[in-house]
DNA sequence: TTTACTGCAAAATGTTTGCATAAGG
DNA sequence: CCTTATGCAAACATTTTGCAGTAAA
């Protein structure tokens, strides 16, 4: 997902059956490349605004709501109510941590198959699910701590 | 969760070391009596109104967020962004459904047991698991429609 | 050339805050 | 009593909207 050209990032937007405006672009680059922060719309507006002061605020909107409607990108919402981005069109979870407030990318083959086999072989009888992700909440452990965490854990 | 007097609803403000007010009594109730719709604050503001005429808004807000707190009730986030409340302390996921927009509680105990174990099992060094849920996106299939749907399924 | 997107600024939403008054323990 | 919660209204943050002008296909 990180280090895409300009060009690798235009061929999505029109696989994605969109215009590929400059602003698009730039939107859905500053979205790569702050991959893993989870920026809100202000946050990739900042992002990008130095090198391209004459986009707007409310561009950046309507482009983040564009790419989400399209799957090109996903909402997270964080625990305090406000809505981040995410430029990774694959399914994964996150770990909230309740201590810093951040939301951190979880991702694991091993989990995904589980749950991808429980829900196949699950008759969800009136209900077609189209995508499934997990959120943990949690705390971060400082390095000093984690042997006595671990014990606990057994 | 449902079916509680004011005794009850009290006792379990106090026991979370909550002041008994009327106001909370008659917040946590419309919440306990509107479990499984996830309302807004304002929808919990209009249910408890008519019977509660003098009750403020800001009153509902803040204290949503003192039972959010004290882990009485929890947040969940909607596909559009807004908060919404559920008076069920119990972990629990959640199914969106992108047609209706409705958030739908789903719980398994057999998906719970699957998870927990994973979660045991797995070595999370740096994170402290506190709790999961899964989130589920898809569409309620429409009663017509269920035959060939378990058929795509196979 | 046609359609869709942008920038701007205003408006709408949803939520929080400050403070004087009221109620709970 | 003392502390904490309430109601009110104003402030705030975030997101959406409308529209005339602009750029993409």
């Amino acid at each position: 997902m990180q280090l895409m050209n300009r060009t690798d990032l235009r061929d999505r937007l029109v696989a994605s059956g969109l215009k590929a405006t400059h602003q698009r672009i730039v939107v859905y680059e500053a979205l790569t490349e702050l991959h893993g922060h989870h920026p809100t719309a202000e946050e990739v507006y900042q992002r990008l605004k130095p090198a391209n002061p004459s986009i707007s605020l409310g561009t950046v909107y309507k482009n983040l709501d564009t790419f989400v409607e399209t799957r090109l990108v996903f909402r997270v919402l964080s625990e305090e109510g406000g809505k981040r981005y995410d430029a990774n069109a694959m399914a994964h979870s996150h770990i909230y941590c309740s201590n810093t407030k951040e939301i951190i990318d979880f991702e694991d083959a091993e989990l995904e198959q589980l749950l991808t086999e429980f829900f196949q072989k699950r008759n969800m009888s009136n209900f077609e699910i189209k995508s499934f992700s997990v959120q943990l909440t949690g705390n971060k452990v400082e390095p000093d701590k984690q042997i006595s965490i671990s014990r606990v854990l057994k």
